[in-house]
RNA sequence: GCGAGAGUGGCGGAACUGGUAGACGCGCAGGACUUAGGAUCCUGUGUCUUCGGACGUGGGGGUUCGAGUCCCCCCUUUCGCACCA
């Protein structure tokens, strides 16, 4: 006698209908809180976060929605292996995306952005996310960046936050200055535009004083190898000497440019032991010491050179990579060697880097080679190959570090590279004329814009007492609502337009001052977000004390791999800051960090411009959000992507109907199938294996295969072998595993329901298939009892004629891996 | 150029520390049930085959009883960084 326990869904041929259970659940979990977390309560925390969106008015798309189910996955298990998960969700609403989309339509981005908000948090709800809504956030809320203004206040107040007048990179199109970080390949990594260079003032924080410290974290972090890879890469920090080069009178007829003292030429190098090999100096056309030592002969052509250099933008100087140089006519005394050697300037020196000086080693230094070869400079020789004459002419720079020895260099003749290195170093430096020293790559943290739509940093400049910070009690410095927030050319910010805005008293002595018209980086706002979460609900600081201290660190995030440099560097930046005033205990804001991959389709990853979106709506519409998620996390490895099929949600959906009419057919009488029971508890195995592991495709792939198992067995299973499978797959789809937890007869939320256990004597099968290998060549498989021994094995191998044809002699080897298989070597 | 990954059926992808290659799904083929099927269910599906087998994880070597997995060389490709001295 079967005894269904529920009806069955009325359209059992059709499947269940997910558009009326996932209206009700969504409704159901609203009004019971079930997605609040208490957290005051819980003694378990488990903070799962996701990178915030920005709230376009396209709305989210299916990669969007992908990042945003794997966290959620992760959420809600670990909240069923009894964790108190906190999962909030806000908008990345400032920043010059935004404020374009507003320019474009002619709108404000003002009225935009709640529409753009209200339409995410429809969709995400839709998606059916676990997000505590209580603790969102937007950036450009006051009373967020309020705090924004306040971390700024906190740099300052440390010497971390600098005003100064430098090249900076300026997009003509968006008309504002970018940071490094913002510049890809020498263009604007918004809007393509090739970036230029302009000498502008600007606010900078001191992120370069926190290099080592970002370096060293990364040993011990817990984030995906690529990320730290990539920061390290940025970081990029290398070891060297700073080796000074007395200015010699010219050599021009004495003609020398007119300085008193000599002055010293410092330049940076990695190789100092192939200090014998350099033949020239050369400087960047930007450096200080230029004019001084360029010769009246050399000085129109030095002049026009030096306007060439300013004018161009970095990308032809980065892109094309033509060495151009011009002699300055005066020379510098190598101090190895004692020589006069020329002193160049060239653009293919970077005043950013290092001094903005270099000593060209032409024969072991690519760069120097080609600019050695352009103007027939000589290239000696200072490295040899094993076996290699000391005077063999060299028709590439010879940059191996390894194998090669010193030749032609005096004292450090023979000595390896490394050995060089450390000789030269410490000889130079005993003459004075070098020391040790670390170069970074990262630069400090351009934070101003000349735009409209951002926090205004909270600064007045006062004639009388210079630039003050605008008081703490005074924050927000509130961003007015002006029409006219067109940027312009002038490298000033649309609020310097607005004189009833910036004209303020003086914070200090009350004189009229002005404001600083520029606002913040968008990449400020979102490098504190996570720790506003847990706080969103107090106005009075920028976080709880108590709250911060159980909530963070975050203990996992989960984003994409192109914030790796940005978003990730500038939030360990601000929370080692943050951490050094005293706010909090902690210097690193993600104990751990996964990259997720990107959903591609037909060979590109989705984008408007490709044409090639899915409008996550239209799926939801058609298939369910169970459905939907679930097949996002089929499509491949969460960490690698995956490539959408339209047609591959059919199979998932397929999964899911299955399920529930398995479910609905389900019978309590009788007893469950052993077999199947086994594989229910191996199936609880792997997917709790799985699901930390982010291998959710290979979870779902074993949810489909025990599904499989149940219907090969019976048609109508019984109940003990299908109510922990609902429990499995809530994390995938919980509205249906809600529907079908409460069809079965429970009360609460089947998020509250606990991760079932597997047995681990139930989840070993009692006999086993053992591969049988003859000669190493797999010839079939026998069964045999789990704990079958090498003798035991062996007999059934013999026994089955298909395999014991093979073994045409006597056995000269058995190799035995219990459980495995046998190989039988004749 | 430098750095980090990746190459497995028609397709997306499985395969834990070397141990039954191709799980799971799509697609495809055949069948059942149907007035009908782009629904559902069942069966099959790496290639070749003289039906005994043989060959198969980008290519070529190697280690091993045994290699998708480890080592060496090469090819292709994706993603970072890109004159950083």
């Amino acid at each position: 006698m079967t005894e269904p326990i529920t009806q069955p869904p009325a359209n059992e041929a059709g499947g269940y209908d997910p558009a009326a259970i996932e209206h009700k659940w969504q409704t159901r979990w609203r009004e019971r809180g079930t997605n609040a977390t208490d957290l005051a309560g819980g003694d378990r925390p488990f903070y799962a976060l996701m990178m915030f969106p920005y709230p376009s008015a396209e709305g989210l798309h299916v990669g969007n929605l992908f990042a945003f189910t794997g966290n959620d996955i992760y959420g809600r298990f670990h909240r069923l292996r009894g964790h108190t998960v906190f999962e909030p969700l806000g908008y990345d609403a400032f920043g010059i995306h935004s404020e374009n989309y507003a320019l474009k339509l002619g709108r404000h981005p003002a009225d935009l952005i709640p529409k753009n908000i209200a339409n995410f948090r429809r969709q995400l709800e839709r998606a059916g996310l676990m997000v505590d809504w209580r603790y969102s956030v937007s950036t450009t809320d006051p009373g967020y960046y309020k705090w924004t203004q306040w971390i700024f206040l906190q740099l300052l107040k440390r010497g971390l936050a600098y005003k100064k007048k430098g090249a900076v990179n300026w997009c003509p199109k968006d008309k504002t200055v970018l940071a490094n970080e913002q510049v890809v390949a020498g263009a604007c990594e918004r809007c393509g535009t090739m970036v230029e260079q302009r000498f502008l003032e600007q606010w900078f924080f001191s992120i370069t004083k926190y290099a080592q410290r970002l370096l060293a974290n990364l040993d011990w972090i817990d984030w995906s190898e690529t990320t730290k890879t990539a920061q390290r890469n940025w970081i990029g920090r290398s070891e060297g000497v700073e080796i000074g080069f007395e200015v010699l009178a010219s050599g021009d007829g004495g003609a020398r440019a007119s300085t008193g003292d000599a002055p010293r030429i410092n330049v940076f190098t990695t190789r100092g032991d192939t200090i014998f090999g350099a033949s020239y100096l050369v400087l960047a056309p930007e450096h200080p010491l230029v004019v001084g030592l360029a010769t009246p002969a050399q000085r129109a052509e030095i002049d026009a050179y030096r306007q060439r250099a300013a004018k161009q933008d970095l990308v032809a100087r980065k892109v094309t990579k033509e060495k151009t140089g011009v002699f300055t006519g005066s020379y510098a005394r190598n101090p190895a060697t004692g020589q006069p050697i020329p002193i160049w300037i060239a653009d293919y020196v970077l005043m950013e880097y290092g001094t903005g000086a270099i000593m060209a080693v032409p024969g072991h230094d690519e760069r120097d080679f080609e600019f050695s070869q352009v103007y027939g400079l000589p290239i000696p020789r200072v490295v040899a190959a094993d076996g290699e004459a000391p005077d063999a002419p060299l028709t590439a720079a010879f940059t191996e570090n390894e194998g090669g020895r010193l030749v032609n260099s005096g004292r450090l003749d023979g000595m390896t590279v490394e050995e060089g290195k450390r000789a030269a170093a410490e000889w130079l430096s005993g003459m004075g004329a070098a020391r040790t020293v670390v170069n970074y790559r990262l630069h400090d943290w351009c934070i101003s814009r000349q735009r409209y739509w951002g926090p205004p940093i909270p600064v007045i400049y006062c004639d009388a007492c210079g630039p003050q910070a605008v008081p703490e009690s005074d924050l927000p410095v509130l961003l007015p609502n002006i029409a006219d927030f067109t940027p312009d050319d002038s490298g000033i910010s649309p609020l310097a337009r607005h004189h009833e805005w910036y004209l303020v008293p003086c914070p200090t002595c009350g004189a009229l001052s002005r404001r600083e018209t520029d606002v913040s980086d968008t990449f400020l706002d979102s490098a504190w977000y996570f720790l506003r979460y847990p706080s969103a609900h107090r106005d009075d600081v920028p976080f709880d004390a108590a709250l911060t201290k159980k909530w963070l660190p975050v203990n996992s995030y989960i984003g994409g791999n192109e914030h790796a440099v940005l978003h990730l560097l500038y939030s360990r930046f601000i929370t080692m800051v943050l951490h050094d005033a005293g706010h909090i205990d902690f210097d690193e804001p993600f104990t751990k960090f996964r990259a997720h991959g990107h959903i591609v389709r037909d060979g590109a990853k989705m984008s408007k411009t490709k044409g090639n979106i899915v409008n996550p709506d239209d799926l939801i519409d058609e298939w369910g959000a169970d459905a939907f998620r679930t097949y996002l996390m089929f499509l491949g490895p969460y960490e690698d992507g995956g490539d959408y099929r339209d047609r591959g949600i059919s199979g998932v959906k397929r999964f899911l109907d299955r399920l529930w009419s398995s479910v609905g057919n389900a019978r309590t009488d009788g007893t469950p199938d052993d077999a199947v029971m086994r594989k229910l508890h191996q199936t609880i195995r792997k997917v709790g294996d799985d699901i930390p592991r982010l291998s959710y495709n290979t979870a779902v792939a074993a949810m489909m295969e025990y599904i499989n198992v149940v219907r090969a067995h019976e048609r109508v299973p019984h109940r003990a072998e299908i109510e922990p499978l609902v429990q499995l797959v809530s994390p995938f789809a919980p509205h249906i595993a809600e529907e079908l937890w409460e069809r079965l007869g429970h009360d609460g939320s089947v998020m509250d329901a606990g991760w079932p256990e597997y047995d681990p004597a139930l989840a070993s099968e009692e006999t086993i298939e053992i591969a049988v290998q003859v000669n190493g060549k797999t010839r079939g498989k026998v069964r045999v009892a789990k704990d079958a021994d090498q003798a035991a094995t062996l007999a059934a191998a013999r026994a089955d004629v298909q395999i014991a044809k093979f073994i045409t002699g006597e056995p000269k080897k058995i190799i035995f891996v219990p459980g495995r298989l046998i190989n039988i070597v004749v």
